[in-house]
RNA sequence: GGGGUCUUAGCUCAGCUGGGAGAGCAUCUGCCUUACAAGCAGAGGGUCACAGGUUCGAGCCCUGUAGGCCCCACCA
């Protein structure tokens, strides 16, 4: 027998107590089991230095639906959570902290900063796995990892020195992307293109020999003019044939620079003249290296002007932008500006613009690498989700390049490399070593630089099973099997474990890829800390409850779709778990002993919700298998709320309330073994309320989430009284409209006539009467084969195997009843051309599946039957 | 410049491999019916952006047009 529920659904005080139970019985933790099959899921790893925002939220409900289902269906399942080091957004906020003590990062020194940073970890990292937690996640915090602890350290080493000794890791001079304000190189894809309205300086650059002759350029930053070491022309331009070779004067440096031809220069574009800087424009640079250019860098890191910059030096290089066009208007060198909007590189973390320069960096050569990863997704040996991201995919993975993987930071890996103090050895080596392995010094010093935080990121599959250890659980639980996340770091993190997978596995990493959108605000904007506009995930779970807030994000949201934020959704999903809630609490008031209760004792009107309980449980778990979780939850909504509180309790409870029902254990029966399905269905959305429920219902059980998955079943399937009972529906239904159409109160109860000349059919109603008479407001059924005894001006309602008549006219007008009964022989005969239409047609009757064709069929007897039954009432009232 | 995506009820969105247009919210009507007014029973509301095409049949497939959003990209 089962407890009683609180009378209103509180979600704060339940939500606290069970996550706390689930956590110290340990109901999330997996364990290395050869008798059952492993589902592996890894958590993207928040930054330490996040805050649960609502694409988390999203992100990790859906993760933690698929895990407790998975567990459920009777997985070994494993959820691995963690936390990213995050190492610039983190070194950020630690240097900004020291700042507010007034202490400079460079003063504390490497050690003592990094010392820092740690005890910053320790107070802070904890903050978002603590938030996990309220949303419900069922991960196993017992194998929570870190991208800097022990493990991950080891794999990273691990992984550079591998690659390092393939030839596929390299040191080198190149151009690359470096952020003046956080003082570091940063990777192609941390760079976001931003479109600044910004100008177009032609400038004059005289020709060496002849005086007064020029030629002009036109240029955006006209502070690179400083490092130019040539003017480029397209070698077919006519116009300039006769100068290529010649030198020109570089204004304001007294240099001599030559024109060369390249057929990188535009024609069409500007002045078809291209002054060339090859330290600082990653086109210019290629241009350089083909012709032997000098690089000037004329640029400190913080993006001053140098030395080389003779009386700019010092200067920033907007404040050099803008004496520099100042001088050369003087020195009438400057023949117009013109307005011109570029994009320009910027910093995804700070936004400052970025500026290409020539740096020593590590890279990852990608070509041979990215390989097995096209390939992978090619032949679908890795699925994503939705399809179309494929292209997404392939469109960067076709234009890779070398992967820039050095960061001028101390919060992260520091890399491998030691170099010889007496030789300039370069020695890789996961451990220091001690001597010059070709001088035999012992002064070696490590690489300053740190590693991208992708780098360890990527590793992250396999390095939280143990690798590169050869861990029981690496074999067992490797490769995983989805991952979650959102369309917006496909290029940063999942092509990069795909890559990582192959090379150091030999094997993918996830067999599937679940993306997601994006959570935005009402109006569709992005939520941002800047715009303000962000909605915290904790606020609404202290509001609604974490259940409702899962199932808000899960409902009616296709894969990879954007969605926006509404409180009322939130309000809908709150109101929905009351539903359930306040469903259960009238099973459980109207609970019995059922013991030697059995199937035969079923009455038509359970088989019928135990027979559609039983295909929204296939629809239910075929959807959820497809990872189509929207489309899942709202079956199972629909069915819950529609079929089984609005249908069937109601159907039950004349059952219930009379002591002396004979069929009242059956009904209790069927009451709480749908429920308890449905509770089950429903417990990865919404795993609070259901356990609770679940918990109180039937006391020997001690979690629903280790309980298991229901399954279609053919004792539940019974196709005939679903038919007969939707027979009885179609007829309350058609009662109510009726009633309602002539504003007629529930209160007032009439008596029902329900005419067949079926015996089939008048079974039907005979065996439902109880319940039909409740349904449809009626003090009295009365099923018979014509029309004796019933009145003439009787309202009466059609329906496709009988017809209704009660006989309440009094209430009624006639004019409006013939009405309504002219509007449905209109929508008839709609109907009946359509259907004739078709099967007239030879084409259809030919091409078209029989099933199709049987269906139409079916409908056209159908309304025929009906069109009779109206024209005949029609014909009655009309008389 | 390349690619993706969207345009369905007043609003926000579903609609799987082509086979009689859906949900939630909002609106209107009637109900405080002993689980739930966070509820119940009804109703109205859509040339599925536009124009062609394929098909017996198109919201769905193809082509084009218009508008919105996103990603990638080295035109100085």
């Amino acid at each position: 027998m089962s407890k009683e529920l609180e009378k209103t659904y509180n979600p704060a005080d339940i939500e606290a107590r069970l996550y706390s139970k689930w956590e110290e019985k340990k109901y999330f933790h997996a364990e290395v089991n050869p008798n059952k099959k492993p589902f592996t899921i890894v958590m993207p790893p928040p930054n330490i230095t996040g805050k649960l925002h609502m694409g988390h939220a999203l992100d990790n409900t859906m993760q933690d639906i698929i895990i407790r289902f998975k567990r459920m269906q009777g997985y070994e399942a494993l959820w691995i959570p963690g936390t990213d080091h995050a190492s610039i957004s983190t070194e950020v906020k630690v240097i900004n902290a020291l700042k507010e003590e007034g202490i400079d990062k460079e003063e504390l020194g490497r050690e003592g900063f990094l010392k820092r940073t740690w005890e910053w970890k320790e107070e802070y990292g904890g903050t978002i796995t603590k938030q996990l937690r309220k949303l419900g996640s069922s991960c196993d915090w017992d194998r929570e990892r870190f991208t800097m602890d022990e493990g991950c350290s080891d794999a990273v080493l691990e992984v550079f020195c591998k690659l390092y000794e393939k030839g596929l890791i390299y040191k080198g001079s190149r151009i690359v992307n470096w952020c003046p304000v956080c003082q570091t190189s940063i990777s192609d894809a941390e760079v976001e293109h931003e479109e600044q309205a910004g100008h177009f300086w032609h400038i004059k650059y005289p020709i060496v020999g002849e005086e007064g002759k020029f030629v002009e350029i036109a240029t955006t930053r006209p502070e690179t003019l400083l490092g130019d070491s040539a003017v480029a022309v397209h070698p077919d331009d006519e116009r300039y044939k006769d100068i290529v070779g010649k030198m020109v004067e570089l204004p304001l440096t007294g240099r001599q620079i030559p024109v060369i031809a390249d057929s990188y220069v535009d024609m069409e574009f500007g002045t078809g003249v291209v002054k060339i800087t090859p330290a600082h424009d990653p086109n210019d640079f290629g241009v350089g290296q083909r012709h032997n250019l000098p690089e000037i860098n004329i640029m400190n890191d913080d993006a001053t002007i140098n030395e080389l910059g003779g009386k700019y030096a010092g200067m920033d290089r907007y404040e050099a932008r803008k004496a520099i066009v100042k001088d050369l208007e003087e020195l009438g060198l400057l023949v117009k500006v013109e307005d011109h909007v570029h994009n320009v590189g910027t910093h995804d973390r700070c936004k400052t613009t970025v500026e290409p320069m020539i740096k020593k960096q590590w890279f990852v050569k990608m070509d041979e690498l990215i390989k097995p990863a096209v390939e992978a997704v090619k032949n679908g040996d890795i699925e994503l989700m939705p399809e179309r991201m494929d292209k997404t995919y392939f469109n960067w993975t076709d234009n890779i390049r070398d992967w820039c993987i050095s960061r001028q930071l101390w919060w992260g890996h520091r890399i491998p490399a030691y170099y010889c103090d007496e030789c300039g050895e370069t020695v890789v080596a996961k451990t220091a070593p001690a001597v010059c392995p070709k001088c035999g010094c012992t002064h070696l010093t490590q690489d300053e630089d740190t590693l991208d935080t992708w780098f360890s990121s990527a590793l992250w599959p396999f390095s939280t099973l143990g690798w590169p250890e050869k861990t029981e659980e690496l074999s067992y639980f490797y490769p995983t099997d989805v991952l979650v996340t959102g369309y917006d770091i496909i290029f940063f993190w999942v092509i990069r474990m795909i890559f990582s997978g192959y090379e150091q596995m030999g094997e993918k990493p996830f067999g599937k890829v679940l993306f997601h959108g994006l959570v935005r605000d009402s109006q569709g904007r992005k939520m941002s800390k800047s715009l303000g506009n962000g909605i915290d995930p904790l606020e609404v779970i202290d509001k609604y409850g974490a259940d409702a807030l899962r199932f808000t994000l899960i409902t009616g949201n296709a894969p990879g779709n954007d969605m926006r934020f509404y409180w009322e959704r939130v309000e809908a999903s709150r109101n929905f778990a009351n539903k359930v809630w306040n469903a259960s609490r009238f099973i459980m008031m109207n609970d019995m002993d059922v013991s030697g209760f059995s199937m035969e004792e079923l009455t038509a009107a359970d088989k019928w919700i135990l027979s559609k309980m039983n295909h929204i449980t296939a629809e239910v778990t075929e959807n959820m298998e497809k990872y189509e979780l929207g489309i899942a939850v709202s079956k199972l909504n629909d069915f819950i709320w529609e079929e089984f509180c609005d249908w069937y309790i109601e159907m039950v409870k004349p059952r219930l309330w009379n002591e002396e029902d004979t069929t009242r254990r059956a009904a209790v029966w069927t009451l709480k073994t749908v429920l308890i399905n449905s509770l089950k269905l429903l417990h990865p959305y919404m795993p609070f309320i259901t356990e609770e429920i679940f918990c109180n219902i039937q006391d020997e059980e001690e979690t629903i989430m280790r309980s298991e998955w229901p399954v279609f079943t053919e004792k539940f399937n019974f196709p005939a009284e679903e038919n007969h009972i939707e027979v009885i529906k179609e007829a309350v239904r058609s009662i109510r409209n009726v009633r309602a159409g002539m504003n007629v109160p529930p209160s007032k109860k009439a008596k029902v006539y329900v005419v067949s000349e079926e015996q089939e059919v008048r079974d039907i109603f005979e065996h439902g009467k109880v319940f039909f008479a409740t349904l449809a407001y009626a003090n009295e059924v009365i099923v018979q084969a014509d029309k004796s005894g019933i009145g003439e001006d009787a309202v009466s309602a059609v329906v496709s195997k009988a017809v209704i008549y009660m006989p309440f006219a009094e209430l009624v007008d006639v004019d409006k009843e013939i009405e309504r009964l002219k509007a449905e022989e209109k929508k008839l005969s709609g109907e009946l051309a359509r259907v004739n239409g078709m099967l007239g047609n030879e084409k259809f009757v030919s091409k078209a599946p029989q099933a199709k064709i049987d269906e139409e069929k079916a409908k056209l007897e159908k309304y025929t039957q009906m069109m009779e039954q109206v024209k005949e009432r029609l014909a009655q009232l009309t008389k």
